[in-house]
DNA sequence: CTCCTGTCTGACCGATTGGTCAAATAACTC
DNA sequence: GAGTTATTTGACCAATCGGTCAGACAGGAG
């Protein structure tokens, strides 16, 4: 019955695969691990349900791969950082490429947020083994900075967790963002200016430049 | 078969809702309002399904009568601020008041942050309502201080979520935050230090004293 | 004791859950 | 064309979902 030149069941299988995958990020980040349901990602994938399960096999290892995709994503983020390097060109930098991934991946934020939520139950590995060492090696560079005088000596770890918090929440609470800005979204020009602003503040805060 | 010389089913009653809204707060924040179910609750209540259904009507009552309890909580933390007041004393009073809100109602915390994630379907009308003219009123009064020379011409609506975000974080994020600093949990000092480290850098980070 | 009111709970309901499977269809190889 | 493999999908399954209900309880009043 196919007219079709050149299917390629390739391409379909393709889109297919990241139409699940978008799909079921968007559902996850909603409701939950628990709350999600695959007909509700069939649904907005415009799949019968049997073809989402066919492509993914269980709800489980669906929920697994998008949260390996975004921790990707995460690590792709997190270069190294030396002494030697200018506090607050680094500080800037983190921020910027920390609030960049928001933006780019809102669903996928809000992902991991409610994973986090809800207890960590697949990520438990993750946060105590390469995130803390991660952490652990950013946190002393911080601190020889502040034995250097080149910044204010604050904890390293909760300036850490102040950014990660500061550019998450444009993602998590987008619906509490928009309804107190009566907005229905934030563009481009928003969100360079939040950045701005978060520099600013928090590099002012830390005693770096102005 | 009650031995008891004065059973009092007041107290009992008292004791049972007391124990049913608690376990489902704690249900709902870990799994949402669709991932949470009533047998959960009860279990969590060590309550037969039915019994909690008796004294809650429907799972949307319940999930509203908690979701209105926090908003409570956070209202009565909402007092007004005036132009003349000092901006120091302000916003410093505001961090420590919504720090300590995080540190006494986690799972509450947690349920907002949850129905925020879902894209805050219950809470709509409260946040562009209510919450928004707080912000706004607020908004002004920084605004205005920042006319006078008080404090840097940061924006006051950015300034807001910031300090929401970073003191939310020590409850959403609790799995996180454990896993990262290697904790059971945390203590009644680091809530101290955590505050004082968000008071130092915001303040400094707006131009207020040092 | 009888009656009454409030509390409690197992049994049950239709709907939905994640997942299986066989059969139908489509596509590619020869 | 035939043969083989990959894809699609409705029917179906046991388990669980939120919720109902009848009846078993309790304690107090008369």
């Amino acid at each position: 019955m196919t007219t079709m030149s050149a299917p390629d069941a390739t391409r379909t299988r393709r889109r297919n695969e990241k139409a699940i995958l978008e799909a079921a990020e968007q559902v996850f980040a909603r409701h939950g691990y628990r709350g999600a349901s695959i007909q509700a990602i069939a649904e907005a994938a415009a799949l019968p349900k049997s073809n989402v399960l066919y492509y993914v096999g269980s709800k489980k290892t669906l929920y697994v791969k998008l949260l390996e995709r975004m921790m990707s994503r995460w690590n792709a983020m997190l270069d190294d950082i030396n002494v030697e390097d200018d506090p607050a060109r680094v500080l800037e930098a983190f921020i910027r490429s920390k609030m960049q991934l928001t933006r780019e991946h809102p669903q996928g934020s809000r992902l991991f947020a409610a994973e986090i939520l809800g207890g960590a139950p697949f990520l438990q590995e993750y946060l105590r083994g390469e995130l803390r060492e991660w952490v652990e090696q950013r946190a002393r560079v911080f601190e020889q900075w502040a034995e250097r005088g080149l910044m204010d000596p604050v904890d390293p770890v909760w300036l850490i967790f102040l950014i990660w918090s500061a550019t998450q929440h444009y993602a998590d609470f987008e619906a509490q963002v928009l309804g107190i800005t009566d907005r229905q979204q934030l563009n481009d020009t928003d969100y360079q200016r939040i950045t701005d602003f978060l520099c600013q503040v928090i590099l002012k805060g830390c005693g770096l430049r102005v």
